[in-house]
DNA sequence: GTGGTCTAGACCACC
DNA sequence: GTGGTCTAGACCACA
């Protein structure tokens, strides 16, 4: 087995925050986001970290900067957080689920079943 | 956004690789599992560490101990093994797997195409 | 006429710096370039601030890195080098140099002449 | 590696700018230049820093004063700027263009081809 | 020893 | 106000 530290990193979840404002819309293409002070602010961490997270999705192109203006989404943002996510998801999440499905003995039917259940709230 | 220190203990990693040993069946009900000192060896940790580990999966009745004689699974210590993964598949991996679908835009059709493949070693 | 600030920023000229160890291969594919801490040294700047070169050459991937081992050029370096120098010298170096020899009225022949000039010592 | 500040001040960007000017024939030789006032409103910085520039390019015999008058290009301006221009030309420029030439390995002919293409505009 | 992250604080240019 | 760079110093994990 292999031992490793699973430590995230502060600036690396920050960006990860970013990525799904991104892919959720609430960050839109050629929007301003946060400024590095407010959101350090508001997360509570120092601004060099919070640029340090705002300049990795720079460098992915996920966002631009616009000097004395801020940071804004590029209109190509979304379909990089896509792209970016969905091989992350490919190549990390979809193996261990794999794993875990065969561990617990849950078929494709049991899977189905337990992502999107018929509850009753969505019969009203 | 909440900032968290993902860092996952040493011992709670190799506690988890105690769990799928079971569910495996690689280290079946009633039979003895290495020895603290022989698996500290194995991964390259000290054996407090391992020590750590067990505590912890005999707190959870995974394994029992027997004076003198080592670390066992339970009888019933697949059957918790279980229940104890099942739990966390549930709260956090199926969560987390619906989040990632909606934002990738990923429907059940094409996540059951990529859990199973139709690929040519399947055919055999 | 633009008036802009030119400065360059520390990091950036350590990174050009790079980019032309590779280019000469002064730095070879899969080769060990110096530390951050010894190359700080050398220059007399922060070490924060190599690291940000290195951060940026590696986003590049010109370089890339082994955690508790060092900084290599990756084996594609040289050719991402090349790609990236050739592009700023298709956009920056060349326009001004048609406006230079528009100006100073310096034609083909010229040019050949400064640039490989029959000199004496080539003629030994 | 030196690291030097690369920072061009801005009274020199407006004497450069001077300089084309009378080189390209926009301000020719004996003709009134724009005032202190008028360029530095144009350009956006302080008086100052174009009277900064217009005594630089004075002391290069490019341009005189007659005073209550203005500022007028010289006689022997354009010489002037050329000689000047020439200089830096071959002593920085030059150099330059022979080491991005040898690390990109253009040589003669390639240069050529990129200066002069042989575009369908040229045909007409 | 190596890379890597984070903080605190300073200073700059652009708007 | 905004981004951006740099320093100083601390601490961590990996080897």
């Amino acid at each position: 087995m292999d031992i490793q530290e699973t430590s995230q990193g502060i600036y690396r979840q920050i960006a990860e925050f970013g990525i799904e404002q991104v892919l959720s819309g609430v960050w839109a293409g050629g929007e301003r986001i946060p400024s590095v002070r407010q959101l350090a602010a508001e997360v509570g961490v120092n601004p060099n970290t919070v640029m340090h997270a705002y300049d990795y999705l720079k460098s992915l192109e996920i966002i631009e900067t616009q000097r004395g203006k801020g940071f804004f989404v590029t209109e190509a943002g979304r379909n990089a957080a896509v792209q970016l996510r969905r091989q992350t998801f490919l190549e990390e999440e979809l193996p261990r689920l794999r794993k875990n499905l065969e561990l617990l003995e849950i078929d494709a039917k049991e899977l189905h079943e337990l992502l999107f259940p018929p509850s009753i709230t969505n019969q009203l």
